[in-house]
DNA sequence: GACCGTAGCTAAACCGGTATAGCTGGAGCT
DNA sequence: AGCTCCAGCTATACCGGTTTAGCTACGGTC
């Protein structure tokens, strides 16, 4: 048996008014005097009445809690990082505005797309981020069919009439081209992920545009799922064909630490043989040894950004483009000049 | 503006029954013909009606959702896959009854404390899962007091009137034991996780009497809060210390791969100088060269387990001791005789 | 003194489901 | 024939909020 909350008919009858005075009381609204306002919210601390969620939501036909859904196989993520330093920055924002966050890891997009489908019809969620973008996403038209309000992680901007929060990809591909050539290497590759995914993408382009500004020619991309198996056996291909690069960029940090394992396994010295070059900073490359050149960025600040541009999405401003900070690489022993 | 929903009035309307009829017959209960009811699921999925979350929940008292509460500083965690994992088979199981779950993660337990009396009053979880548990914990009173449904991840049984999912912590401590000591070591060290948690004591413990009966004397542990900076300086002090142990058992894989940079750094051969072993395994042991002997556990299927528990407790059952089987410990480069 | 405007409140409808009391007609029993 | 019983339904209350129409008292205006 639940304890019996109180309720603002509780409040209401105590208090000697009505309903009605009680949420407008309650709410900060006009409509009850200065005086009959504290008398209220007096009571209602003295009983510690809190909203019910549900009664809330139905009324008022908001569900005050956002979704965000991960498409991976399970397998596939848990060592990157970068999800729970969002997933932390989105609700150090969203609880100043007692929002909840729906977090859900599905198998596939087909499955994600349902969830939509499923969280729309029931209203179970005022709004939802959408990360991993692929060319020409479905879910851009989707929950702008299903008007829901959303806001795009990661994409470079203008989806559809979306609001979207993103960094500059290319630019930071430059500063690591950049960071290489000047240290001398001319044959470069990049351990890329998945090829679908917007950003991939952008970076693959950047990759290539950078490259040929520094008269890098052999400028290789492999791609991959961002698995550390991939990772590795990319790396291997690469470090054993006729003439191996003497530097390499992953796409994430688990790769690269793969990487750097298989390195060490075929005796290629790191950065003596080869540079590594690490896209998102995170533990791991710090504890590796040696420890790895990365390209880092405020996860939790782009998530409370995020979280902030899809709030004012629901109060109805006009979807924003949010951009953030360039992300800054942090050189540590991995990359070198070629031997 | 909202699209305009089906409700189950539209359906009544439609089919030419009561709102009540349209109740019983699209919750399969009994009061309505096999006829009508199937006339009812038709119209019903010609509208594509779904149930709107918030009247549910208001009418029936449920949300139909639960809550898992993470109090760890943002940053300590992230790199560990455990929770990622506990979470997708949580998931899995619970998405088979559309349970939502509420992830929330939150800077201390003082936080999660009021989390739990938040959810409690809005109605909006119907359980929680509690994880991380310490000694004396307060939250199990706590969810006591509020009559909250409560299953507990990782504790050893017994938690008041709570039920519980917990894994053998103490016979996997002697399988790690066992296997160096069958290699032949004599001076094993831990570096183990916060020094108040439950399953931090519960291994410690576990880890002086496997290590008394093998005849090891010297068995030190020394206390962390589970980061790799810990994790790295607790290894440099036994490493560079007066009788530098020749094995050593980490609580988790992040501070047992910091370990295996800080012996590269200082020079230590592994395993032939020094053997490591982690607690949990994960992609990021198997990256390392040489890959490191872990513990492995099915932490998806444990995620499962535990979200099955709670569903039974929502259905009122007795709560129920749940024992996951005991984690494996899977030999790998990291592990040899001491020189 | 009649009229108007408004601050401050009440009463009641409403959101979309679930639960329950009550109604109806036909089968079964005596 | 008269009775009960029950399946199968309807009508309505209810969950706990928000919203709106309307009422009342009071001050100001001409």
């Amino acid at each position: 048996m639940r304890v019996k909350r109180p309720t603002i008919r509780d409040i209401a009858l105590r208090a000697g008014v009505s309903k009605g005075a009680v949420s407008l009381a309650l709410n900060g609204r006009p409509g009850v005097s200065e005086e009959t306002r504290r008398r209220i919210l007096g009571v209602a601390d003295e009983l510690q009445w809190r909203p019910n969620s549900a009664a809330r939501a139905l009324s008022a036909a908001r569900a005050d809690s956002v979704g965000l859904v991960l498409a991976r196989p399970a397998r596939t993520l848990g060592v990157e990082s970068f999800f729970f330093q969002l997933i932390s920055g989105l609700q150090a924002e969203l609880s100043t505005r007692s929002v909840a966050l729906m977090f859900q890891v599905v198998e596939d997009q087909a499955a994600e797309i349902e969830l939509y489908r499923r969280w729309s019809s029931e209203q179970r969620v005022d709004g939802v981020f959408l990360v991993d973008l692929r060319v020409d996403d479905q879910r851009i038209d989707l929950v702008e069919r299903l008007r829901m309000p959303a806001v795009v992680i990661g994409g470079p901007g203008h989806h559809g009439g979306l609001a979207s929060v993103w960094a500059d990809d290319a630019a930071a591909m430059v500063s690591i081209i950049e960071h290489l050539g000047a240290l001398g290497h001319r044959r470069i590759a990049r351990v890329a992920g998945l090829p679908g995914l917007l950003h991939t993408e952008r970076r693959t382009t950047a990759f290539h545009e950078a490259a040929a500004a520094w008269g890098i020619t052999a400028a290789e991309c492999v791609a991959t799922d961002y698995t550390d198996e991939q990772g590795a056996s990319a790396t291997r291909d690469l470090l054993t064909g006729r003439t191996p690069p003497t530097a390499i960029v992953y796409d994430n940090d688990v790769m690269a630490v793969a990487g750097a394992g298989v390195a060490a396994e075929l005796g290629v010295a790191v950065p003596d043989d080869v540079s590594l070059v690490a896209w998102d900073d995170s533990p791991l490359c710090r504890l590796l040894h040696p420890p790895l050149t990365a390209l880092a960025r405020d996860t939790f600040a782009f998530g409370e950004r995020a979280a902030k541009t899809l709030l004012t999405v629901l109060d109805g401003e006009p979807p924003a483009d949010v951009e953030d900070q360039v992300p800054v690489l942090v050189p540590r022993g991995s990359t070198g000049p070629p031997r």
